[in-house]
DNA sequence: CATTTTATGAGAAAGTGTTCACAAGTCGCC
DNA sequence: GGCGACTTGTGAACACTTTCTCATAAAATG
């Protein structure tokens, strides 16, 4: 029950997760594996292996119940909760994200925004005022937030993780093309929709 | 040789393809195993493995050469060429989009960007003139695109995805969390770090 | 109320993917 | 010119994933 899950299981439960918190937005009350498995991309089979290990969640003939299966899979991947996030860099990039829901749907919250930019410190940008990248490493601990998400420029983007790191973050999604180097603890997740175009690519063409 | 690739190995190999690109940007001229295995999150050996299942790429002692290793991974993938894609959406993700190099540094070109506010058609994004959203099936035939990226509203992600797959698109990148019907031939690819989180979280907690 | 349709849950087996451990090649330095 | 540090490539073991199959259960139909 309590043992790791791996990387694939955990990855695919967070992919339902995203198509159940959507299929909810938009009134759906039930979902059979067969749908999911279509959103997916994966197996129909998949599916109910991959949820049938943690229990009995569906009913036969009928499918799965969209709010109690999505807070079973929330109750597997430990993330019920609402968790605070740190953005760097409040560009075009940095405000279509702010002003998105895309993280909001799944307990996300933007804790705080920052940019170097004189001109738009104090600015506000959604619901928050954009703060001086000076302060990222003290207002991350101040807010204990261990989330961080880079959408500056590419040459900017060492430096802005480096200030993550310092203000104790340990997860970042790095939006730029650049390598970062960080501590052995944290850990990167890059965002190049071009590395997935790259394979969709190779079976379109295979 | 020419067996289809698994969808892991292609996976990771444009990853490969993603880290040995920057590092070519970046100067880098050659490689190792460990070093591309810390910027991809894998095991070393699965590098190795993943490569030497395709030739003898590296030399003992040495590593990998950056500019070498690139052309034989684009061989493996059929990847070598330039492709054009159609943007739709010139908002503020859209702008992002246009004016990075995350999709030119991988040989994808923009060719055209829609949008349907008629103050923004006509004005110009990075090099290219917003075209009217009316126009994509049309424009889209012309100019032969397979690829389109949705940066629209969520609430248009639906229409915008049909009149891309009226003008051939068969492969659809979409950045809005709206969960899109389309026809069995054309794959829809979800750009949502949300996802990620939820099972980096994960890991990061257990 | 019996029959048909739909959809889950799980056994079992085949198929893949991953990692360890180490032999072998390369380079620079003393 | 040989020694030591480094790094690749791969056999073999292990672990995990995927899929086929079908019994079972609920709902819809007539
Ligand atoms: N992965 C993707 O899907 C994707 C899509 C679009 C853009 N991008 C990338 O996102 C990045 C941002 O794009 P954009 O269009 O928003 O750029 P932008 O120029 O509009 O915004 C960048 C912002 O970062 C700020 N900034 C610069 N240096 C900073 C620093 N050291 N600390 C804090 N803030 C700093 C700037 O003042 C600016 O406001 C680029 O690297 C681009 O390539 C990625
Ligand atoms: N996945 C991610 O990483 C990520 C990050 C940020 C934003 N987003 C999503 O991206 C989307 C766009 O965000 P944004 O900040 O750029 O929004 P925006 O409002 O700035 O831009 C949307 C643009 O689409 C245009 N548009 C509306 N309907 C259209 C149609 N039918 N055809 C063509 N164009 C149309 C609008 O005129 C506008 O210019 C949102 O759905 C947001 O949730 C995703």
């Amino acid at each position: 029950m309590s043992e790791k899950l791996t990387l694939g299981v955990a990855a695919r439960l967070s992919t339902y997760l995203r198509i159940l918190t959507q299929s909810r937005k938009q009134g759906l009350q039930s979902i059979s594996s067969q749908e999911i498995s279509e959103y997916a991309n994966v197996n129909p089979t998949q599916v109910r292996r991959d949820l049938s290990t943690f229990g009995k969640f569906g009913k036969r003939g009928v499918g799965y119940n969209v709010d109690s299966l999505l807070n079973q899979i929330q109750g597997i991947l430990h993330t019920g909760g609402v968790h605070s996030l740190a953005l760097v860099g409040a560009g075009n990039l940095g405000t279509a994200i702010v002003t998105s829901s895309i993280f909001k749907d799944h307990g996300f919250g933007i804790a705080a925004v920052f940019d170097r930019d004189p001109a738009r410190i104090g600015e506000k940008v959604g619901d928050l005022i954009i703060e001086d990248a000076a302060n990222i490493a003290l207002r991350c601990k101040e807010l204990g937030v261990v989330l961080g998400v880079l959408a500056v420029p590419p040459e900017s983007a060492q430096w802005a993780a480096d200030q993550l790191v310092a203000g104790g973050t340990k997860i970042i999604f790095n939006y730029t093309e650049t390598l970062l180097s960080v501590p052995e603890d944290v850990t990167i997740h890059t965002i190049n929709p071009a590395e997935e175009m790259l394979y969709a690519l190779y079976f379109y063409l295979t």
